[in-house]
DNA sequence: CTGTTAGCGCATTCAA
DNA sequence: TTGAATGCGCTAACAG
């Protein structure tokens, strides 16, 4: 394979110069520190020759690479896809190639992919799925994360991992604090919690949120109205309506993504014949962009998920401080109308 | 950067073996040509140093590489997205990293992203974005195609884009025709069609099974009664906006995508008060996951995009025979509650 | 401004 | 089965 490459030696040759020349003409970083003469000859001589050139060789030369890699849990997640898209703007603009790594959710595929971009001496990675709780996960994580930061390689989260990690911080809990009192000040008095998975640290902070700003408004969540579900449509339809069947009474719902929310739209609707927003208001956390096509048209807790990705990358751009690096970004409560005021 | 790495060379001096023998442990292809004892102080050696093989250096020596390109318009667009976890879920089983490139629909783009893939020496290509009808930029693409097969790479198209290239083909005519067919079959003689930009030949292929359909019922497609927009949520409101009040006689209007279809379900209704679909039918195309929860639920023509995505690394891992390959993958009309019958 | 030279880390002959 | 030697294509001193 690969056999017929033509090489930058070959260029060389051609146009009756050095190697070396050559190398800094069509690689060269800016400088231009080569005739003019010779410049035209070589690029006439590369053209003529459809040279491209060899980054692996590239790579291994120079001891780094113009590669970043992102590991997301799903790339088929409106909420990754808007990361992943900001985050490839961004490199773009840097001439950086972004290298995607899918962990389907299993544990430890995280681990396994970072030791791979590892291997392809990406300079930086991008861990943009949520942290979990799981201690020893966490260790080995940080682990992998030292070796490749030696190595000299940047690592920068979406999302809380670690107080010594760079990061790109969303508001989770002022998120949830936020959806919190939005339905506070619609009226709602017996609110309800649609949760993910609690190992998820995105999921805890928005939990968190949501039960301080409750407790702090006096109404503080019961154990019975937080139900957990899966970090997906269906396991937003599912927990919806049996959290609704234990506790009738509840006027409004927080769920804790978009994703899980469509669902639960489509649970307390078809399951349960419950009138959104009539009955109960239901409110989403993301506003990923099919948010607003949902019917009634879901009102969320809006997360600027472009902007992370490109934040992210602008940060593993920055020589890495002394100091771990932080770039918080605000959430922001959009009213749409799966929720309504009611009288208690 | 990327200077503390440790080398395989160092892995073998601590284990006391020659370097070959560390290599043919830690990277040999399954033939287990090394003896027990060897094997199992390179692999302690290994393990102690937390050696970790260098890619680059690897592809170079090879080579070739274990990473494919994936090409696509947009990541967050949920058509790619579907795609795009298709083909990273089969790569992950052949231990391939895949590197995704986002063009934004820029045409010059994409020609560039292939480039830098050859310069990365990625052992295949997906071309998943629609080809278009610019003859220029095709016949460009083409040469660079051409280039990196004759270096040994592969390239597989996710859609049509030239009778030579290994393709994964989605039934985009025979879908335009279910859909036809099926608003037909619920009485609807007056049928428009919301199209994306012409150049697209996804779009042309589209729209010309549904065109073909027609005429063969006895009702070929007015002139005026297509419209085109933009492949946008936006571009599908503004379309089906001006389509409806051009041609306020239709009773059914098939839209391209989905995602345009969202936006054409909101226009339909807010703009123009029009109810879907005791007013107007409407159907989509591509199912993608929202599709099910938008209100009412979209009817539309399912395409396999996660299987499409699986075919092309599966395509691309076969060896590419003497005639191009082609794997057809068929359509389905899924009807839900955005068509009704009509006696109009 | 330009050329010479010495590796970068690894796979792979070829001998032993 | 193992080891020594060679080169993959390129960059980066260094010397001129």
């Amino acid at each position: 394979m690969h056999t017929a490459g033509v090489t930058l030696q070959q260029v060389a040759q051609q146009a009756g110069v050095s190697l070396a020349t050559a190398s800094r003409v069509l690689h060269g970083s800016g400088s231009r520190t080569v005739g003019e003469e010779l410049r035209r000859r070589v690029e006439a001589a590369a053209q003529e020759l459809r040279y491209v050139s060899n980054a692996p060789a590239q790579a291994l030369a120079r001891a780094t690479s113009d590669v970043v890699g992102l590991i997301v849990h799903d790339v088929a997640d409106p909420y990754f896809g808007a990361i992943a898209a900001g985050a490839m703007r961004a490199a773009r603009e840097q001439r950086l190639m972004v290298m995607i790594a899918a962990t389907f959710r299993e544990p430890g595929l995280e681990l396994e992919y970072l030791r791979s971009l590892r291997a392809q001496r990406a300079r930086a990675v991008i861990l943009a799925g949520s942290g979990t709780a799981d201690a020893d996960a966490t260790a080995r994580l940080a682990e992998e994360i030292a070796g490749f930061e030696a190595d000299g390689g940047r690592v920068v989260c979406v999302g809380e991992r670690g107080p010594d990690l760079d990061t790109v911080v969303m508001a989770n809990r002022g998120g949830g604090g936020l959806a919190a009192r939005g339905l506070w000040d619609l009226g709602h008095r017996r609110i309800g919690v649609v949760s993910g998975p609690a190992e998820l640290l995105t999921v805890r902070h928005r939990l968190d949120g949501a039960r301080r700003a409750l407790r702090s408004l006096g109404a503080p969540l019961a154990p019975d109205a937080v139900t957990v579900g899966d970090f997906t449509r269906e396991g937003g339809r599912v927990a919806a309506v049996r959290l609704l069947r234990a506790r009738p009474d509840l006027t409004a719902v927080l769920v804790l993504n978009d994703v899980m929310a469509a669902g639960a739209l489509a649970g307390l609707r078809d399951d349960l014949g419950l009138a959104v927003p009539d009955r109960v208001s239901v409110v989403g956390f993301d506003d990923v962009p099919f948010a607003a096509d949902l019917r009634p048209a879901l009102s969320t807790v809006r997360l600027p998920l472009e902007a992370a990705g490109e934040a992210a990358v602008r940060l593993l751009l920055e020589p890495s401080g002394d100091e771990p690096r932080r770039v918080a970004l605000a959430a922001e409560l959009v009213l749409r109308d799966s929720t309504a005021t009611t009288v208690g």
